[in-house]
RNA sequence: GCGGGAGUAGCUCAUUUGGUAGAGCGAUAGCCUUCCAAGCUAUAGGUGGCGAGUUCGAGCCUCGUCUCCCGCUCCA
């Protein structure tokens, strides 16, 4: 079911402030809007996803390799994808209403209104001269069509138009000595293309076969008019792709081996199977012919964390022919040359932190009829967690730190420990409890008489006697991805 | 970006009609040595988001600016 319990993202927000998740860019300069940087536990789980679908794409998949590409690419990339005509929508605001329309919507409307009036022809005619206008960025031509047609704001039924703007989503810089006069260079705004541009170089260095896939991760940009609601929407923000190369025909077979893995990927992290649903798309983009979002039920709603394209051969096709190289695949099973098709698999790789926090954070009742009690508790997959074992000695005396020590040393080439004296017992069980440690073993008395240490577990509290040396062995198993 | 709301210590908040800021929790150090937060002592931490104006005097009034939250829009 759909929650939208604002104060759980609320909580949930305000934790990973306090814990060392997430903080805003530059804070002490009054931060920088919709940038966050990651702590120093947010950067170990945001790690922990990357790696674990590193993991699951390329070692897990045979016929899939993982690539690195820059973020700067070659400009006419983004003419070849589409992003320089399609990522700058032309906007007007409403005076009245204060509302915001992209203006091709807004004429579109008025054209299907002309439909159901019978009016056709005039509403192709205002159709075909939108689309002049927009080719020429004519935003003043634009706005008269939109004033001589008596367009109205859809809330307001207002005409008080202002005037229209233009929003590039691309971040654009300038780089030394491209050729020509083209040397503004732009920051991706996607991953997928470094991938295609490569898809030669890997297809032929890596005597690819295909059906063959080419994975990575990275950091993307766009400049959103609007980016809020914490990591969910940033402008600086990481990408987790997968192109999966197969024969024409063969896309849609593929694209639902795809949405099926990709899913049990999902289930992998240890979240429940209903706070996921499919969304289908119904207005497809210009280079798909199948599209889904996986969606997570996040306390606001669901929302994409994840998109699953089948993108035909528009990209590699697009490619072709700004670059004027052959980007094809001989295909020796039919003896065919071809542009292979693409499904691709897109995970917001800040988005899937923010799921995670979502879903394992809980604020736990533990009253008896003697106390009050409670805890926050960050119910992470120990794959996952940020720290794995926590060594408490029981006191600060009687050499238990020192046992704690060797432990420590014994077991952080392995995976990630923390060591601390500080406070009561119970206080620290509760400080590991708010970051996610799943496991805490704690020396005592009884540890220098028998090799043992109680191990405290994060979900249960529950706790039982292990000897030390089964320690690491323990951890290990439980955090195999 | 537009409209609405907000910004006082790390966090949650207080400071009567403008008279140069306090508490609890947290943190740090020590005591206690205790297996599930909230025992005792001490210490640190704020030019009131930032900048300007009005005033003898501004956390409080005015303007600008930055950031956050809610709505419109877009998407990974």
């Amino acid at each position: 079911m759909a929650t939208n319990d604002n104060n759980k993202f609320q909580a949930v927000i305000a934790h990973a402030k306090e814990y060392g998740f997430v903080f805003q860019s530059s804070e002490i300069y009054d931060g920088l809007s919709a940038v966050y940087d990651y702590g120093q536990w947010g950067s170990e789980l945001k790690k922990n996803i990357r790696d674990h679908w590193w993991k699951s794409m390329t070692q897990m998949h045979e016929n899939i390799v993982g690539i690195d590409a820059a973020i700067f690419m070659h400009p006419t990339t983004w003419k070849a994808s589409g992003h320089v005509e399609n990522f700058s929508d032309p906007m007007i605001d409403n005076k009245d209403s204060n509302k915001r329309y992209r203006v091709d919507h807004l004429i579109e409307a008025k054209a299907e209104e002309m439909v159901s009036e019978n009016r056709e022809d005039e509403a192709n005619a205002l159709i075909s001269e939108m689309e002049q206008m927009l080719a020429k960025d004519d935003f003043d031509g634009l706005k008269n069509l939109i004033i001589h047609h008596n367009i109205q704001c859809p809330v307001g039924k207002s005409a008080n138009w202002t005037d229209i703007r233009q929003f590039n989503l691309m971040f654009s810089t300038q780089m030394g000595s491209v050729s020509d006069d083209a040397d503004t260079i732009y920051l991706r705004p996607e991953t997928a293309q470094g991938i295609f541009v490569n898809f030669l170089n890997v297809q032929k260095t890596g005597r690819m076969k295909i059906p063959f896939g080419i994975a990575q991760t990275g950091k993307a940009f766009r400049n959103e008019i609007v980016a809020r609601q914490f990591i969910f929407r940033m402008r600086e923000f990481e990408q987790m792709e997968m192109q999966f190369f197969v024969r024409p025909g063969t896309q849609m077979e593929w694209y639902e081996y795809w949405k099926a893995e990709r899913m049990k990927w999902h289930l992998s992290l240890g979240i429940q199977a209903s706070h996921y649903r499919f969304h289908d798309h119904v207005k497809l983009a210009h280079y798909a012919d199948a599209a889904c979002d996986i969606e997570y039920d996040f306390p606001i709603g669901f929302k994409e964390v994840e998109g699953i394209h089948s993108r035909t051969d528009y990209d590699l096709r697009r490619h072709q022919e700004f670059s004027k190289k052959k980007l094809q695949y001989f295909d020796t099973e039919i003896n065919q040359n071809y542009i292979p098709y693409v499904v691709e698999t897109s995970i917001g790789l800040d988005r899937t932190v923010m799921m995670i926090l979502s879903e394992a954070y809980l604020e736990e009742d533990l009253s008896t009829d003697e106390k009050k009690d409670s805890r926050v508790v960050l119910k992470l997959s120990p794959m996952l967690a940020p720290i794995k074992l926590a060594i408490l000695p029981l006191t600060k005396k009687d050499g238990l730190p020192d046992i704690a020590r060797s432990i420590m040393n014994d077991c952080k080439s392995s995976f990630r420990c923390f060591n601390e004296e500080k406070d009561t017992i119970g206080k620290r069980y509760r400080r590991m409890d708010a970051i996610g440690t799943p496991f805490c073993v704690t020396v005592d008395h009884q540890t220098k008489e028998d090799n043992t240490v109680t191990i405290r577990y994060r979900d249960s509290m529950q706790q039982e006697r292990i000897p030390i040396d089964t320690i690491k062995n323990l951890v290990s198993q439980s955090i195999i991805s």
